[in-house]
DNA sequence: TTGTTGAACGGTAATCATTGTTGCTATGAT
DNA sequence: ATCATAGCAACAATGATTACCGTTCAACAA
């Protein structure tokens, strides 16, 4: 993701305009190294300016992922994450208990489908989810799932 | 996925019941061979019990994945699709236009964490999803023109 | 066969994430 | 400064999923 500074002239370029309340989304974005979603992108902006409205979070959002800033991320836990790192090619790690997605920079062998394997598909992307406890919730008791701090609901394996 | 008849004792065995609706749900699960979601399976229902609700088939098929039976997929489509195909580990081909899914049973290299890649994790599986437009979809769309099979690209990370 | 018990049922309403509608506001170009 | 229009906030609506609640019925034992 480029730096607010730039982005807002990347929206103008594009014929969007650029007000206050973008600019506020994109400083709450570089902001966050993690993968947040629009709700948190929401609750951060809200300090900011009080009267920022969800929808707009939503619509900058797909702004960006239809510029190829950020990256819409869906890993199964309900909600569409957002990725801001697009310039470096990764793969992403999430756990089963709480939801959160780490990225994985981890050289990994390039994924190819065999001749014919594609059945008459235009295959554009792979992406490959990795599943397992994260290191918080490996502490607690695997075989009982005492207190979950997150309610998020554990996703089955392929 | 087992027969109806081993799921009904596989029911008995773990202390649930086995009712006519679920019986009903086993057998439409087996008629089917692609990936049914919730609703797509009450409506199959509907047809031979005129009153099954929607929430009784959300928790047979919550109840046959707690028990491995069939496996919940969430390709970021909105919905989550249920898998009866657990007995051979295969990966997922998703049109990005029409949401359809279809098993990718190809060879493909198996998927490893570098040593010290995991984080902390406790990694328990690894799912691929490769995207792109399916077949029908492709006809429907010029920009996408359809290619011979023998030459599909190599495709990197999302 | 019959009785008992609790899991499971159907119907409805709620919840959560996300999107549509509408009338007002402010951006960016003239 | 003016002005067309994209964008805004505040709703309301949607679609998938789940919780509530009073009733029913599968399983098991007498």
């Amino acid at each position: 993701m480029k730096a607010p500074e730039e982005l807002s002239e990347l929206f103008r370029a594009n014929g969007r305009k650029v007000t206050a309340q973008r600019q506020c989304i994109f400083r709450a974005l570089q902001g966050s190294s993690d993968h947040p979603s629009a709700d948190s992108i929401h609750r951060q902006v809200s300090r900011e300016m009080d009267t920022v409205s969800l929808k707009t979070v939503y619509q900058t959002l797909h702004d960006l992922t239809d510029l190829g800033e950020i990256a819409a991320l869906d890993v199964g836990t309900g909600l569409t994450l957002f990725d801001p790192n697009v310039e470096q090619a990764h793969h992403h790690l999430v756990c089963r208990r709480c939801g959160t997605v780490r990225d994985l920079t981890a050289p990994l062998p390039e994924i190819r489908l065999p001749d014919g394997a594609a059945l008459g598909y235009d295959v554009g992307s792979a992406e490959i989810v990795f599943r397992g406890l994260c290191p918080d919730c490996r502490v607690s008791d695997p075989a009982h799932p005492a207190s979950p701090l997150s309610d998020v609901p554990p996703v089955g394996p392929a």
